[in-house]
DNA sequence: GATGAATGAGTCTTCATTCAT
DNA sequence: AATGAATGAAGACTCATTCAT
């Protein structure tokens, strides 16, 4: 029975966190981590500032937990997917596909993520920088192999296999933002992505 | 001899203004906008914070002229670049080449202008990141020109050729910011890229 | 209970606002708007800087508010003091008794109501201005009709009521501001006024 | 010779710094002392800032020279205009009619002495306001004169000569500046506002 | 005398964080 | 746990003043 409240309480505790949490990932996501004050949070979320700060240590803290949780999300689904296939050539597109969904699904979140661990190292918390970077390589790294099985395999022609990886996710990453500008002008799917990649874009002579 | 005194004048106007840029780069590179202060800047370029004021109307005026002067110099040199190719493939070529050179002779910038223009469209001034994709998107548009017509000319599949510059795009810039963390652990050039993106990963069967 | 609690809060969140305005109003009455500063009046007012932003938006808010009040508050009174009289005579004497009246016990407001509301139109803000120069008029309005009322009664000469209002005014303002430097060397009541501004005025009987 | 060329320099010098407190007077007069930077006062003068220091120490100097020069240009003519009267009516209709000639011909000047000598002593510049308010009691004081010797002559009542010549100056004050809202709704002139204020003061003869 | 680029102290204002209730 | 009034450090920006030319 006591654990019992104890569950109640502690449930109670993490739906009031995830409301912190989406309406802070609402804010950031939409004017970026110095946009965004407390007080914007807490009357987003119908807490005081108060109790924001029962729940984090300080803004940085909220930023870092909201952008931890959605990467530790996106990398187990990425994870997951490229585990899933049978072979390497499907393990690859059911990581392409999980890919897309994941943009599709999680705009918002996407974002935040993509300016955080893109381009510039500088972006608002250095360790986080370090904690995606991390987990990005990990990712890499993982297709990586699935590539380098399928170099060993003669599936694919002998190129640094970490190169292809990161070739293979920079292309993916490029065309979904491309789609978020122009919408349907350019439409693709992961078998489209597939082809471009791995068959050629050279005409056979 | 008047007109010499002018000049003067002029010259050192504008080697001030640079002057101050050059610290404003260094330090919004390092640490982002938000995280520089015009006393930081004041210090860096030995000027006073009073004589910021005189060059840029404000701090944002500051940031927003470093970018705009640098992505109009990438901007027009990866275009020389594209025009510059005799035929489809050496534009190509020549382009890649040239995004390679420009990062690794400009990484301070480059990191800025990504840290801008990708991922988070919240990024400091909503006007200055819509002038950069516009540019960026000038670039892919030129690139699937010569894509198109590479395709019309029978030497490269019939994909979207705006999907395929857009890939490209992705490509090397994916692998332009692992070889920052990864050094010549993988090495690379124009083209190998070229070889990655056009003859096809895929082993002939 | 819980209503009380509010009442309260309300009773404290006015009584702050209050101790605020006190507080400038010392200190503009003092030095001026432009010579007083907001960590000067946080110390005053035994407040913090930012709290004084609780309270009003900015500087200028503040400054209002507190001219406003008092001329609210002025302008009730002498517009009360002139419906008082039962005859144009009676109303006009209770004007200048209230107007003596008003000055002595509030001189730290005139003298920033003066300020802001005589001379100079280019004073700190525009549009104070002409909210005090509207009541201003209504006031000498309500005056001039009482007199026009009295020439048609045939207690005063057929002078522009509205100059002898004006007049009227201009003469108390003089013999105050006079009194406040030559202290009691020149005494006088609002009878001694009367007399003054009236004997000439009033027909011949 | 050389008195002649110390006398060019000499002409010069005042024609420059004339030309400086005529636009000072523009700016100050329409924004107020201190909505108005010493690089404003340069450009309007078509001098730079550097020549401004030569003429005047600081820009309190430059105000105070400019509100003190026409002081004493009013304060001279108007002490003038009371001297010139053969009678004491006479002197004091002079009065009158050198106040509203003064006004109407100086209407920026006359609203930045105003704002500085009227309603708060906290103006500007601590040590100007008393310089006026000492040439202002002075004409006070002068008109008292008058007052007392046609008091003397049984000319006028006996009310305080002190309280009447500030009387007169309040009416006169508030009429001219009714006057400037009210353009000529309420025409006047000297005349009428001596026999509304001197038929009652005056003895019935 | 004239210039105007450079200075930097001084101000307003914001906002993350604390703490008494 | 929850509240939100209060805090005050920090930062953008202005402008009177100086001084080398």
């Amino acid at each position: 029975m006591k654990e019992n409240k104890q569950t109640r309480k502690e449930r109670e505790f993490l739906m009031h966190r995830q409301e912190i949490v989406d309406a802070a990932l609402e804010l950031f996501s939409e004017k970026g981590f110095h946009n965004v004050t407390m007080h914007e949070i807490a009357r987003a979320s119908e807490f005081s500032v108060g109790t924001l700060y029962k729940f984090f240590n300080n803004k940085e803290d909220l930023y870092r937990a909201l952008i931890l949780e959605k990467s530790d999300e996106f990398h187990f689904s990425m994870m997951e997917a490229i585990e899933s296939g049978r072979d390497e050539i499907d393990s690859i597109k059911a990581y392409l596909e999980e890919r897309i969904r994941l943009f599709n699904e999680n705009l918002k979140s996407i974002r935040l993520y993509m300016a955080q661990s893109r381009g510039a190292s500088f972006n608002v918390l250095a360790g986080l920088d370090e904690e995606l970077k991390v987990k990005y390589e990990e990712i890499i790294a993982r297709l990586a192999d699935v590539l380098k099985r399928g170099i060993r395999n003669r599936l694919f022609k002998k190129f640094d296999p970490y190169l292809l990886a990161a070739s293979l996710d920079g292309m993916i990453h490029a065309i979904l933002f491309q789609h978020l500008d122009h919408a349907d002008e350019h439409p693709f799917d992961a078998d489209m992505l597939m082809r471009i990649f791995f068959e050629s874009v050279m005409e056979d002579s």
